[in-house]
DNA sequence: TATGCTTCAATCCTATAGGATTTTTTCATT
DNA sequence: AATGAAAAAATCCTATAGGATTGAAGCATA
């Protein structure tokens, strides 16, 4: 009788926890920039624009924080974490490079039946991105990029490597940080083309779709067996990478 | 006047986060099987039993979650998680074979007066900590090795790798075996003299303090800024570390 | 102008009520 | 007696309001 609010029953049957859905929610509002780096987050205000409660919302934001997305000052409040400064982006790649070569090594050496039909399955959907539209095909390869790099980590059959590279949420920083280059440059001179070429040569370079291409040899390393071939693949596949987005990460770093 | 309960301020005034304080509590419940594995964990007595109200028990439960110490079900519940398997315990030594040697290598190559006092006053306390009786030197030894090697891995400069290792929480897993040996061989037949032997095996085998002295290995290549030699005191150190530690392992997984 | 006090706002934490789901218990039927 | 369905209990999850504490802003005074 003195519930005035039927918010909670009014959007439906609900299946899955609201806890995790926030969870989600927050999480790609920081990868969007809705909250931007450094900003605030306050409790309230998530409460009223997502319409749940408090409650959700610090589970959520708890567990941000163990993400490394949000960061908790006592008694002060939440807040998104900045972007990665350009040493924590050459970390962040030198340290793949430490894991992931190894990883497509270990794969390629247990690989099997399963492994394989989900791998192709992978190259498949990367295959058909390719003749979407420019928009639609940036976010297909971008996500495609993220679950393919997954996919290995989980494959190595190492299942610490696989929980570090997932918490490490390294395509989640890369894309905000591409975001935030792509916001700022907009509002400044003439550089969306920069973006665009940035996303080209990450994505499409020259006639070759290039990432999709080093997926590619990594891909036929693994599933032939070859752990030699899919290290040295791998490897060289991050370095490209680290070159491409390199200009990106400076130019937020000298901004 | 309808605060029928003085629980909370009758402890005295908090200066810390309590969200915080209990994130800790139930970690270190978990850590000490005051929690046993698998068992579940119910928020209301949880609740009661710390003198805590639901919510700053729902965040600690939310971080720890993404720890990997504590599993949620959805519309279940959460549960402390099982052990680690044989095969987890493999697969964390092997990780750390693929990651800490480099980390000893870049630490070496990095080394300043700032790391090497830090890594001086370490070493000092673990000499220290010799002279202890037996069960203050094993708690005492058993911090001083979890602070040693995440010491290392932040001299490594790389924030990325710094933090996959911290996350991996690899001591408490470590540690949280260990316990759980210890429990089960109480109440079976006369093998607490074989975890003593254990004990005894990894922190002072022989009359030599094995760990203390392959610490003071690396520590002398690290401060020496010998990068090769680093690297390989490391690795050899991991490596003892996996067969002295492997028996407990599989004591508990043939449990 | 600089310092100290008061007021204000924000945040953290608690408490309780109620909807939703799962598990257990009970009961009827074959 | 065993199996299946229905009811009850326990638990989880959510929502909302308000007290307590802390940090910041504004103002008066020396």
């Amino acid at each position: 009788m003195s519930r005035s609010t039927a918010q909670p029953t009014a959007t439906g049957p609900r299946r899955s926890v609201l806890s995790d859905e926030t969870y989600e929610m927050v999480k790609a509002m920081v990868f969007s920039h809705e909250i931007a780096p450094g900003q605030r987050v306050n409790i309230d205000a998530l409460s009223l624009r997502l319409g749940v409660s408090q409650t959700p919302i610090r589970e959520a934001l708890a567990r941000l924080e163990s993400d490394g997305l949000i960061a908790k000052e006592p008694l002060k409040g939440y807040s998104a974490t900045n972007l990665l400064t350009l040493k924590e982006f050459g970390d962040l790649f030198r340290f793949r490079l430490l894991i992931e070569p190894w990883a497509a090594e270990q794969a390629a050496k247990h690989i099997d039946a399963h492994g394989k039909a989900a791998l192709k399955e992978e190259m498949q959907i990367a295959k058909e991105a390719l003749k979407f539209d420019d928009n639609s095909k940036i976010e297909a390869l971008t996500e495609h990029d993220a679950r393919f790099h997954s996919l290995i980590s989980q494959l190595s059959g190492n299942e610490s490597l696989h929980q570090a590279f997932e918490r490490m949420h390294c395509h989640l920083h890369l894309f905000r940080l591409f975001l935030a280059n792509q916001r700022n440059l907009v509002s400044g001179e003439d550089r969306p083309a920069f973006v665009s070429e940035l996303f080209e040569q990450y994505y499409q370079s020259g006639s070759g779709q290039l990432a999709i291409k080093q997926h590619n040899e990594i891909y036929k390393a693994i599933t032939g067996g070859d752990s030699k071939a899919a290290k040295q693949a791998m490897h060289d596949h991050i370095e490209s990478s680290l070159k491409r987005f390199s200009p990106a990460a400076e130019a937020i770093n000298d901004l």
